[in-house]
DNA sequence: TTTTCCATGTAACTCGTTACATGATTTC
DNA sequence: GAAATCATGTAACGAGTTACATGGAAAA
């Protein structure tokens, strides 16, 4: 449901073709959502079956055609229930490679701590993305602010892990 | 690669059956594991096949049978290599139903502001519960330690979000 | 005696990804 | 002339879930 309604979302106002909605995601919401070509086309097709966004074929020269979806009556009110359904429930995050965490008396420290810094490597560079991403209009920031929050977290966390498993070491 | 980590990490020492294995799960590490009964059968079977676990049949009484499962060389091998790569790399945690806080525009802040309510009393909850969990021996400490850290930072910026929305509503 | 627990499994399905295929057009 | 970009799609696969089915034993 909820890359339904991203799409929904995006499909606000103008009329777009997936390509470009697929490009706009990847640009500039990389950060905190992932959407593959295939999967966006084929969710445009399904909200058209569904009557959510209708779908016109636009030609210009030569090239590929382009589907240009805009949104109906149906796709307007479904987005707005989608977005309700959406803010009003958190789902909670399971699962994250964090498994191994649990089992971390089963590695010496001396061999844990490069590798938890290899993972606290790439959490920063992330970070480092989502902090300098381009500045986002009106709501679209929220999503930037949150990754930072989350990812802010997630590296004080480890922090602390590494910190104590350091101690324990010498 | 996550679930066989956790499984074949559980299995260390003793041997387990099944539902042994997806009851421990589900009681102790509900709070940031999920993992249904097929998937977890499915996932022996397949640890089996692949030579990491043998798997004996337990006869007791008129009961049904149990398959105990035990980790073989192999299985130990392996789970260290798991072990390894899942401390190592971070696999960034996207879409957690906050595609719709892009879209906050689209719905006045006197409609959404109850609906944020709602959402931020579930995740309330929920770190309620990780905050009481029954005390882990040794790593598994660890995971719901994560789990709190993780829930406070995602209150706190939903705290904040709330709060921006009262005062440009009033 | 009825519900819950123990213990296993199968089949169908959903969601999303990878890999592959096509072909014009613009840029270097 | 080669490479990147525009623009679409299909097929196969993988991981995990839901729903369903079975049946004995213990607890209420």
């Amino acid at each position: 449901m909820e890359r339904e309604l991203l799409l929904l979302g995006l499909l606000q106002g103008e009329g777009r073709h997936g390509y470009e909605l697929h490009d706009f995601i990847e640009k500039y919401m990389q950060s905190c959502v992932e959407l593959k070509k295939p999967t966006a086309y084929y969710l445009l097709e399904k909200l058209a079956k569904g009557g959510y966004v209708t779908e016109t074929v636009e030609q210009s020269g030569n090239r590929p055609a382009r589907r240009v979806y805009k949104l109906t009556k149906e796709g307007e009110d479904h987005f707005q229930l989608l977005l309700r359904e959406n803010l009003r429930q958190y789902i909670p995050v399971r699962f994250a490679n964090l498994v191994g965490l649990a089992f971390l008396d089963n590695i010496t420290p001396a061999e844990a701590i490069p590798l938890l810094r290899q993972r606290r490597e790439s959490m920063a560079i992330l970070l480092a993305e989502a902090e300098t991403a381009p500045a986002h209009h009106g709501a679209f920031q929220l999503l930037i602010d949150h990754q930072v929050a989350h990812l802010r977290a997630e590296l004080d966390w480890l922090h602390l892990v590494i910190e104590q498993l350091t101690q324990k070491y010498s």
